[in-house]
RNA sequence: UUCCCGGUAGUGUAACGGUAGCACAAAAGACUCUGGAUCUUUUUGUGGGGGUUCAAAUCCUCCCCGGGAAACCA
């Protein structure tokens, strides 16, 4: 990439351009770097939600279209939080969203003797010291006094420590001892000596090591010293080579540090960019919020179909292609954003649109009997698999005289600008016949529609009109006596406000929840060609929306997860006219 | 409170001193055997005040607003 004469134009279409980008094109043209090398750096201590596809995405993608290749790192240097579980999920979830890195997985715990060797070295240099403050002490020379109550806390100017002027051979014979256990955790810290005036806190001789005697998930009780994310960091992306350290902007106060670290090593130098985190509207990102959420019982998991994690995004249905494409139209910046969800359920829909076999499924199904069929007559209709995609070819579906319809395409007294069926009108039962409502039986207690009748014009049989008529509605059906039954579940937003995170004073934030995010449906019907489905696969049932087969099915009794539904047209027509009156 | 980073239609993102564009959303229409899809069209924007310049979203300055940090977490 040393073009510097197309540098002005504009890039090709779909080529992903931002600051980042532009920021990797002038290292390599500068010749600041000749290659490009990213990482991407998990801490293994909770499961990965789409905020982190998009750090994903930016970290392998960047490397791609350079000729270069992204590191996969496990950023494991805090044994107590950490485990090999989340190890085992994140990588599978990199995997599914289509990331490979090959032999290149890492964990910064593989490093731990070098950063060691490299706590020594800057103690020699006279720029690192055993500190025996302890955690209060510390905060009270660095000038932040945190207050009693209250997240309010006073910048006080800081106080170098007292053991801050400890002989070099001192620190190094302490840091030795620290390393052979000799002291209790939170006993002795290794600090690097910086300035304890600086206005970045960051600066004020930060830990570099602490002491917790805790067995580490992959180097067990070999090390009773941890380095700090700080240290650490910057040394393993150094390692590596890694050119371009791509993390977000709540680390951008750290990077005079980061700096700092590999000048005063006097080793490769990787660049640290900063970007805006990934918000959406109508859920929360924050582990700890979502950790909450599973804790508390509110959602049925980590992978609940609701939440905006990665497993929960694949048992909803959620294809990787979209989650990429969305992460690539959200775009990359320092500005603080929150992206609609629509735009996310936009993405799906494209996907899905093109590729999805269709299927009729009746979600809350009314019998509709047809009075003029020949009593047992069943016939097979020709139904088409993908009007997007003919390829696909078609299927047939067993129609008689008694099917199910859907409840909401059936009034006994129309609303204005509804054409489906009501007494008198006509439409068209998708791929079959166009018939005619003749009645319909109510409940007598209810008031509710049992039960439709119509009259079938055999000469329309697949669903035209040979007299050019003109039918405006054409409805889904199933037979009564072939269809299966299966569960619907059906997904909403978790939460109805569109920021959740900003909760009005005196509300729980949990009891903001959409009480209609998840709406089982029991009684649903599909056409007996779904049998034989399994979990995972996908179908658009018309007119509804996109459905996946859920992990809880089981032969016999399966389980849909509606993944996102189609436009509505009419349900903002209805709403409007509601509106209006 | 201190420090750091940001502010472009409703939302997200381009424009790199020279015509403010794209996507989603919203709205209107066309077409349609999914009120789907597709196509056409429309509405809405440079946070505010001062400067510099022939020319400012872009450069300078003050103000306002938003986000982040102030862990022996990452």
């Amino acid at each position: 990439m040393t073009d510097h004469s197309s540098s002005g134009s504009a890039p090709a279409p779909g080529a992903p351009s931002d600051f980042i980008r532009d920021a990797v094109k002038q290292d390599l043209a500068s010749g600041r770097f000749t290659y490009v090398r990213t990482r991407w750096p998990p801490e293994p201590n909770g499961y990965l939600h789409i905020g982190h596809a998009k750090a994903i995405c930016l970290d392998f993608g960047i490397a791609a279209e350079n000729g270069g290749v992204c590191n996969f790192r496990f950023d494991d240097t805090n044994p107590e939080k950490e485990e090999q579980e989340y190890v085992e999920a994140i990588t599978a979830d990199v995997r599914w969203l289509g990331f490979e890195w090959g032999e290149r997985e890492f964990f910064a715990s593989g490093y731990f003797e070098q950063l060691y060797q490299w706590g020594e070295q800057l103690i020699q240099a006279g720029k690192a010291y055993v500190c025996d403050l302890n955690e209060q002490e510390i905060r009270e020379y660095r000038g932040t006094d945190v207050a009693d109550k209250g997240p309010i806390t006073v910048t006080l100017p800081g106080r170098n420590s007292p053991y801050r002027e400890r002989a070099v051979e001192e620190n190094l014979e302490l840091f030795r001892r620290m390393r052979a256990g000799e002291f209790p955790d939170g006993a002795r810290t290794l600090r690097a000596k910086i300035d304890m005036a600086h206005p970045n806190l960051h600066m004020r001789d930060p830990v570099m090591y602490r002491i917790r005697h805790a067995t580490h998930h992959r180097t067990g009780d070999s090390w009773c010293i941890y380095p700090m994310y700080d240290f650490q960091h910057p040394l393993s992306d150094s390692i590596e080579g890694v050119t371009h350290s791509l993390c977000s902007q709540e680390y951008e106060i750290h990077r005079p540090l980061y700096d700092w670290f590999l000048e005063n090593l006097g080793i490769f130098h990787s660049r640290q960019i900063e970007f805006a985190r990934l918000n959406l509207t109508h859920t929360v990102m924050s582990k700890r919020w979502l950790l909450e959420l599973v804790k508390d019982g509110r959602v049925r998991g980590w992978d609940d179909p609701r939440m905006p994690t990665l497993v929960g995004l694949r048992r909803r249905g959620y294809t990787p292609e979209s989650i990429r494409d969305f992460v690539s139209r959200v775009g990359m910046s320092k500005t603080p954003s929150t992206v609609d969800i629509a735009l996310l359920e936009h993405c799906l829909r494209e996907d899905l649109n093109k590729r999805c076999m269709r299927a009729m499924a009746v979600l809350k199904p009314v019998k509709l009997v047809i009075e003029n069929w020949p009593a047992g007559k069943v016939t097979q209709i020709e139904a088409v698999n993908n009007p997007e995609d003919p390829s696909a070819g078609s299927r047939t579906v067993p129609f008689t005289g008694e099917l199910y319809i859907e409840q909401d395409d059936v009034r006994e007294i129309p609303p204005p600008k509804y054409y489906r069926l009501y007494p008198g009108n006509q439409v068209r039962l998708r791929y079959a016949y166009i018939v005619t409502c003749t009645g319909v039986r109510k409940d007598p207690a209810t008031g509710e529609i049992r039960e439709v009748m119509c009259t079938c014009d055999p000469a329309t049989r697949g669903g035209n009109a040979p007299d050019n008529r003109k039918v405006k509605a054409t409805i889904h059906w199933v037979s009564a006596g072939h269809s299966i039954p299966v569960e619907a579940r059906l997904y909403d937003h978790l939460f109805t406000a569109e920021l959740p995170q900003i909760v009005p004073a005196g509300v729980d934030w949990m009891d903001t929840i959409n009480p209609a995010s998840l709406e089982t449906v029991k009684g649903a019907r599909v056409e007996p060609g779904l049998a034989r489905a399994l979990p995972g696969d996908r179908f658009q049932f018309e007119r509804l929306g996109y459905f996946v087969v859920d992990q809880d099915s089981a032969p016999g009794s399966l389980v849909f997860n509606r993944s996102v539904s189609l436009k509505d047209a009419w349900a903002r027509i209805e709403k409007k006219e509601a509106a209006g009156r």
